[in-house]
RNA sequence: GUGCUUAUGGUGUAAUGGUUAGCACUACAGCUUGUGGAGCUGUCAGUUCCGGUUCAAAUCCGGAUAGGCACCCCA
């Protein structure tokens, strides 16, 4: 063994994961269903750097966020970089870039890892994976329906029924009336929309928003205002699209706000249905002025974000995990070293027919060779020596069933593909 | 950043402060020259790290590190 001390650990870095073949199966599986559902509804796929100017994220986000939660670094340039903590800031610049040249609409989507620096917990890691998917260009109702259906299709194409899961909406107006209607000053809104999407996790509540509003009678009346609300015409228009798309479980729920300055319309959340598990999962909203950002006339926008961590979480206490299947069809074994280059002729010759091969060199007895292809779940193997190489007839085993069948060689692809339906 | 909690072979676990730290799985080798999933045998491999208390520490204490949970904050 090494000397200790200069061995390397094998522990991956805190709060970033290794994705190990079955773990990289179940990624892989999500965003291949968030794709497809993404491009059924029109939207192109595009993507960045994870290194961005650390500017981008200074005027529209918190002073914590950048100084304590990004990854921020210094080049050898002198320039400011940051690790990406969202990408809707990337969308946003991209678009403002190029805005003469895009025609809006626009809807783009993307997967994107996205970083915070941050002490990990359950849901919440340093970096995670999300989808990004966004319309750029058209107000109105139909268009924030269009991504509230995108969230609920994609949650159905992976197996969610609508008992599992609701949508909760409201709309920033709602507030922004609220806060005309009490002379609430501008200066002290961004703080008290934070202050209510915390609201049902807070037991002093009222007690903090009449300090943070200066006066307890505003708060009382804010906080009648609010329970008062159940619904408004816009929400109830929302749910008609909704409606007519079959999208029946949309909740209005006017603590929804997501905390945000840069929301300005719609605002709505994804819940987990299940009493273990009844949180947020993931969610977005309209943003109409996030191009202003950029020197940029203000131009109307909808997008919604989805992680990974959460869906798997979701997936996993709703037994909706699918179960590992390598990519690989078939193994072959080669049972006389002699037959080895007949044994990679072979699989050549298969993989120009699309079917995917390893061969094993391990030169092991043929039942250990099985044994391992079994235990990879590899579904066929075919054994390769003198016999098969001087006639050119191929026995190909399916491990599942035992079921055993001697063919040509031109013949097995079609075999495998008719087993494998 | 704060608090609580946990840490034993690769994995999962066991061990009143007192034998050589036990068991299962995995890996590797063999029983077994071309058809497996079983069985048997054997091998590799562990008390996170640093310090303290004690005749004696996996076990008690302090610190570090890492994981989990909650707070803070939320993209």
């Amino acid at each position: 063994m090494a000397d200790k001390r200069t061995v390397v650990s094998t522990e991956h870095y805190k709060g970033v994961r290794d994705f190990y073949p079955e773990d990289q199966f179940i990624q892989r599986y999500i965003f291949e269903h968030m794709e497809r559902v993404c491009e059924s509804f029109g939207y192109e796929e595009y993507n960045a750097s994870i290194l961005e100017h650390a500017e981008l994220y200074r005027s529209k986000t918190s002073e914590e966020i950048v100084n304590e939660q990004t990854y921020t670094f210094t080049d050898r340039g002198d320039r400011e970089v940051t690790l990406r903590p969202e990408m809707t800031p990337t969308f946003a610049r991209m678009i403002a870039a190029r805005s003469r040249d895009i025609p809006l609409p626009a809807r783009w989507y993307t997967i994107a890892n996205v970083f915070r620096y941050e002490r990990p917990q359950r849901g919440r890691l340093r970096e995670h994976w999300q989808l990004n998917a966004d319309m750029i260009g058209v107000s109105g109702v139909h268009a924030d329906a269009e991504i509230i259906a995108m969230a609920h299709t994609i949650m159905q194409s992976l197996g969610a029924t609508e008992r599992d899961f609701e949508i909760r909406v409201s709309d920033r107006r709602i507030l922004d009336a609220m806060y005309d209607s009490l002379g609430i000053p501008a200066a002290s809104r961004a703080e008290t929309t934070r202050l209510l999407d915390r609201r049902e996790k807070m037991r002093d509540f009222e007690t903090v928003l009449a300090d943070t509003l200066k006066s307890s009678e505003q708060a009382t009346a804010l906080i009648d205002l609010l329970d008062r609300t159940t619904s408004t015409s816009y929400l109830e228009e929302l749910r008609v699209a909704l409606e007519h798309m079959n999208i029946t479980n949309m909740v209005v729920d006017t603590k929804i706000t997501r905390g945000f300055d840069y929301y300005t319309g719609m605002v709505f959340e994804v819940f987990d249905t299940d009493p273990s598990n009844r949180r947020s999962m993931f969610g977005g909203g309209r943003y109409d002025n996030l191009l202003t950002l950029f020197g940029h006339e203000p131009v109307p926008t909808v997008g919604f974000a989805m992680g990974d961590v959460t869906a798997r979480d979701f997936l996993e206490s709703h037994n909706l995990l699918p179960s590992y299947a390598p990519a690989t069809e078939v193994m072959v074994a080669i049972v006389e070293a002699s037959a080895t280059s007949h044994a990679m002729r072979l699989a050549q010759d298969l993989r120009r027919e699309d079917v995917t091969v390893a061969v094993n060199f391990s030169g092991k007895k043929v039942g250990d060779q099985i044994r391992q292809a079994d235990k990879m779940r590899i579904p066929f193997i075919i054994a390769v020596g003198s016999t098969e190489r001087d006639t050119g007839r191929y026995t190909v085993k399916n491990l599942a069933t035992g079921h055993e069948i001697t063919l040509p060689a031109e013949r097995i692809a079609d075999h495998l593909f008719s087993a494998l339906g």
